[in-house]
DNA sequence: GACGCTGTTCTATT
DNA sequence: GAATAGAACAGCGT
């Protein structure tokens, strides 16, 4: 599920429906999901109350006064606010039991997703989120973004590394590479001034329409809270293999690159120019 | 039953 | 460095 615009419309559903609760209690499941002292993490985290919801890249930061908690949903993290004292379910390893009669549960089938709670002081110096690049929307158009399209990797990994560009994942970099009509495999350095801001903004404008949508439900997960995104819909390539090119009509191609299942067009996305 | 996928990222290896 | 393979884990489809 989760890339930026998945990311954000957790962020805003939890911002609507847990703002202002203060944490009575947290119960660990699974420790390892835990960075650091777990004794300490609940130490930090106990007894505050959740003052806004905020996001980095695909990382949520609950904003608890003095102290951050940052949670990252890797593949298949989900949120589900139920009464409190509701057993936890198979795949539930972590809940929030809130002072109101309310808990939030923390569910993730694989086990991936990790926590983490940091003073707020020193947020700016928490690793993951020291490393990431600059927010897509945060970007000008006429900024020299020459530095993310450094080096020989394929466009495809440099929009996947998070340290270039934060918050993007496979559905999105498919998307954006379609709509800017480039080469998974191309080399970053051989795109032009041009291409790059053309991937800037098919990478902006793809990601804003994706939140508005409520991010995509691809695969039959539903979002936290039970919200479904609606985006999938919307879709061009990614999981489209054999399907004709809403463009052209080329029947859509599945490959793998760096690594990853990538989608895209031959006709629309050829090797060579843009 | 085995194998190969899956929206992520960190670590070890080449 | 930089690119790639493997690992963390569970489930689903072939």
């Amino acid at each position: 599920m989760p890339e930026l615009p998945e990311v954000e419309t957790v962020r805003r559903a939890l911002e609507r429906t847990i703002k202002g609760r203060s944490i009575e209690s947290v119960a660990v499941f699974h420790p390892r999901m835990i960075q650091g002292d777990l004794e300490h993490f609940r130490n930090l985290v106990e007894g505050r109350r959740i003052e806004r919801l905020s996001r980095r890249g695909k990382y949520l930061l609950f904003i608890l006064g003095e102290v951050a908690m940052l949670s990252h949903l890797r593949m298949e993290g989900k949120y589900y606010l139920k009464p409190a004292g509701t057993p936890p379910e198979k795949h539930e390893h972590v809940v929030f039991t809130f002072t109101d009669g309310w808990a939030l549960h923390y569910h993730d089938v694989r086990k991936f997703g990790t926590f983490e709670a940091v003073p707020m002081h020193s947020l700016e110096d928490v690793p993951a989120l020291k490393k990431l690049g600059p927010e897509p929307a945060e970007l000008d158009l006429r900024d020299d973004v020459t530095e993310i399209f450094r080096g020989e990797r394929p466009i495809k990994a440099i929009l996947l590394d998070q340290t270039r560009l934060a918050g993007i994942g496979n559905i999105y970099a498919d998307e954006i590479l379609h709509c800017a009509r480039i080469h998974p495999e191309r080399p970053g350095r051989t795109l032009g001034v041009r291409l790059r801001r053309r991937v800037i903004d098919c990478a902006q404008r793809i990601l804003a329409a994706a939140v508005q949508a409520g991010g995509s439900s691809v695969r039959s997960y539903r979002n936290t809270l039970g919200e479904d995104g609606r985006f999938e819909r919307s879709l061009r390539v990614h999981t489209h293999e054999g399907k004709p090119c809403p463009d052209c009509q080329s029947t859509i191609r599945k490959a793998q690159i760096s690594g990853r299942g990538t989608y895209y067009c031959p006709t629309c996305q050829r090797r060579k120019k843009g």
